[in-house]
RNA sequence: GCCCCCAUCGACUAUUGGUUAGGUCACCACUCUUUCAAGGUGGCAGGAGGGGUUCGAAUCCCCUUGGGGGCGCCA
């Protein structure tokens, strides 16, 4: 059985690199009809938050990413977060202790950074090993000093190998990697502990995480060996990188997902998008459902290349989905901002509610964004904005009279469908010999108030005789 | 400073020893059209550099360069 997880740090939203590790895993988990383990990394006391555990785990929903164990389901290898599994660090610590496996360390960073200083060495050259075998009376003296100590692995020297799933063999050599922390002095396990200890009671069968992970690997291996647990496959993705290939940041524009639900994109879309950075088919298809994702994922296809995040190609899927799916779902979706827009309230009529579909529908293939929604179909409920650049253009002195003069002819026209008005227009033009043009350009300023939307008759029928005639003599000389 | 990873159009990628190096976004042109979109057609554009190996290299090896990551009592 295929287990495997997403271990975010609740210290802000989810983030884009990270939405994407936890795609993967649980593409990976449904594609082996495997199991996605949710677990909150917040051992970190000073920047984790409640809050953000929240907001992670609804932003993960919203997109589609769904997991079958996590703090909020409970299940039978929890607790799911770390602060409430300190118990099972301090034993499997205590364990290593006994075997000689740690050592108590009572070094500051600074007496560290000094010592590799004198030596020679570059500050973060990593820990001497000063405190490996200290004497009983070094020990002594240190505690009565009232040094709290820390756990240090001491780290084995041979070379480690990792057998990555994307990226092959890597190979450490021995004295690479200097004894590191495992239980810091305030009793919390560090990062590299908790995570071995977690995985390994968690039956984590496969590690799928980003490659800033590579590097710590072997730390982890070492741990797991000297625990003696099985260790399990690994596989480090690429990083997402922003536009100048360096790491995505608030420089970059928006980095959360959260901030991307906001704008108004499509959980589908989104879901689509990101499932592209950083692997592909071999036909290289753009578009998958959610299904076709599952069946098709693998993680040989992951590349070993680190992916620019490309927010045009994001949007422009936006739009691809936006045309796929039903103007009822739309509607709904932009409820919030049509709301906020003061063009639709709380507990609408039905009829208001079929009235705003169809004005959906008749916008659809332009909607890129559900933020942009109100922008759209606006007029067809409220007064519209007029455009200046619009309205000095058509609504001059010439315009105002053709649309005087169609106002009369509307003012008849008793039927209002779409061929009765596009009739009227046609022959007006034809008979005052405009062009098509002069006619159609200033209609449809006056009406909406924008040179640009729909086809202007299914325009002029949707919006009703009431709204069309008053607007127009609003605009007639 | 030390260690690790990576390298195909501007971006995402396909091509795993023999291809006119393919697709998608963006961009440009044309087309459709009452507008804007959407659609259709076409175009621009790429193997980082240098050495090998081979009849033949984007593909395998080495070096250089460039980019990314790690070396915390952060995760």
């Amino acid at each position: 059985m295929v287990r495997v997880r997403f271990a975010p740090s609740p210290t802000g939203y989810l983030h884009l690199g990270n939405a994407r590790t936890a795609l993967f895993n649980y593409l990976f988990a449904k594609h082996n009809n495997g199991i996605l383990v949710l677990r909150i990394e917040d051992t970190d006391a000073e920047r984790s938050k409640k809050e953000y555990e929240t907001a992670i785990m609804e932003d993960l929903k919203w997109f589609g990413v769904k997991w079958d164990e996590g703090p909020d389901t409970g299940g039978e290898n929890g607790p799911y977060r770390q602060t409430e599994r300190l118990g099972l660090y301090r034993q499997a610590a205590e364990k290593l202790l006994q075997e000689g496996k740690v050592y108590r360390c009572y070094c500051t960073r600074e007496e560290t950074e000094e010592r590799n200083r004198r030596a020679g060495k570059n500050e973060s050259a990593g820990y001497d090993n000063f405190c490996r075998d200290l004497s009983p009376q070094d020990l002594g003296r240190y505690e009565r000093e009232g040094r709290k100590p820390v756990l240090r692995f001491r780290v084995p020297g041979k070379k480690v190998e990792v057998n990555d799933l994307v990226r092959g063999q890597v190979v450490f050599e021995p004295g690479s990697i200097p004894d590191f922390v495992i239980m810091k002095s305030d009793g919390l396990p560090t990062f590299h502990f908790a995570v071995v200890i977690d995985d390994c009671m968690m039956k984590i069968t496969h590690v799928i995480r980003g490659e800033d992970h590579l590097s710590n690997t072997p730390k982890h291996i070492m741990l797991f060996e000297a625990m003696g647990f099985d260790i399990p496959g690994f596989a480090h993705m690429s990083m997402t990188l922003g536009r100048d290939k360096t790491r995505l940041s608030k420089r970059h524009g928006a980095t959360s997902v959260r901030a991307y639900r906001d704008e108004g994109y499509l959980p589908e879309a989104f879901f689509n998008y990101i499932a592209l950075l950083g692997w592909g088919t071999a036909e290289s298809q753009d578009i998958f459902s959610p299904e076709e994702l599952v069946r098709e994922f693998s993680i040989e296809r992951c590349n070993k290349s680190n992916a620019v995040f490309d927010p045009e190609k994001l949007l422009w899927m936006n739009g691809l989905y936006m045309r796929k799916t039903t103007p009822a779902r739309i509607l709904n979706l932009s409820l919030p901002y049509l709301k906020e827009a003061g063009i639709a309230g709380d507990g609408e009529t039905e009829e208001k509610m079929h009235y705003l579909e169809k004005a959906v529908s008749l916008e659809q293939e332009k909607i890129k964004l559900l933020k942009d929604v109100p922008y759209h179909i606006g007029f067809f409920v409220k007064e519209p904005v007029y455009e200046e650049k619009a309205v000095s253009k058509y609504l001059t002195e010439k315009g105002k009279e053709v649309l005087g003069a169609i106002l009369t002819s509307f003012e008849g026209c008793e039927e209002w469908s779409i061929h009765d008005l596009e009739a009227r227009v046609r022959d007006f033009c034809e008979a005052k010999g405009y062009k098509a043009g002069e006619v159609f350009h200033p209609l449809r300023v006056a009406l909406s108030g924008k040179t640009t939307g729909p086809g202007l008759f299914e325009m002029i029928e949707h919006l009703g005789r009431d709204k069309t005639l008053e607007r127009l003599k609003k605009w007639s000389a």
